[in-house]
DNA sequence: ATATACCCGACTAAAATAGTCAAGTTTACG
DNA sequence: CGTAAACTTGACTATTTTAGTCGGGTATAT
């Protein structure tokens, strides 16, 4: 089981931008540079985020984003969301009524995997992104 | 995050043997078809158990497949580990001292993603195989 | 004016995934 | 003995996902 990239730097970026307390808007540029992020992957991540509305942003000089919320309120299961990264180990779609060997009734595994899923969820739902600046 | 299929597989199949508990051996073609998993991705997989020495194997006719331990000490980390399946969401190599941004020093969000790590692994550590056969 | 910084859709190389294919070997049973 | 059932093994492949890049915008402080 993997974590994809995205999902790994938008953390790192949000991380970077509460470490710095004062609440001027924080440039993606700024950002790429202390945390060797490509700029432009930022870019695409941090549109998510803005939809998302976990930041908002300032255009122009002197520019940037700002958390929208404080870090201490923040969970990582909203910046993972925002992303579409979300945590599906079950091999069927969980909606239907079907298994994912196409049959009409779950497999043997379904409720396992269903377990796994929670599991893992609360991790997310119960960091908040100020406990990993609190270092 | 998800799972790949062949784990889920794995861990289907040899659910569906330890459900049987006569222990005579189980071919794969029965097991393929009680649980439509193709029979040759079934064979694959099933190297990997032996060769990890979960199952062991029966030739010829009649032959099949018969677990190695009981269900109530098989651990799904000892099938996940066969299939070489392992968690790791952080983004470096762990064994390195370097970060996951080629710098001398683990990024900031290095130490959340060892505790996912952690404690996705909880899960298949304490998950035995007669969990999910009880049901 | 112009440089800084956000905005956004499209594109792509590389890797991983989820299998299939083909050609064996071993052994129970009639 | 012959044969079918069942395991053994390596190679191959189509599809999807990942991890970005490219290129052309727009807004605004100075
Ligand atoms: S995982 Fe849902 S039915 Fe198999
Ligand atoms: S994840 Fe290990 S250094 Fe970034």
């Amino acid at each position: 089981m993997r974590l994809n990239s995205k999902s790994r730097y938008a953390v790192m970026a949000l991380a970077d931008m509460a470490s710095f307390i004062d609440n001027k808007p924080v440039s993606l540029r700024d950002i790429s540079l202390r945390q060797s992020i490509s700029l432009q992957y930022l870019e695409q991540i941090f549109l998510r985020l803005k939809k998302n509305n976990i930041v908002k942003s300032i255009r122009g000089v002197k520019g940037g984003y700002v958390l929208t919320k404080d870090a201490s309120t923040l969970k990582l299961s909203e910046i993972f969301s925002a992303l579409d990264e979300n945590v599906k180990t079950t091999g069927c779609d969980n909606n239907s009524k079907k298994g994912c060997n196409g049959r009409s009734t779950k497999c043997i595994t379904h409720n396992l995997w269903d377990e796994l899923d929670v599991h893992i969820n609360a991790f997310f739902e119960n960091k908040k992104l100020e406990d990993l600046i609190k270092n």
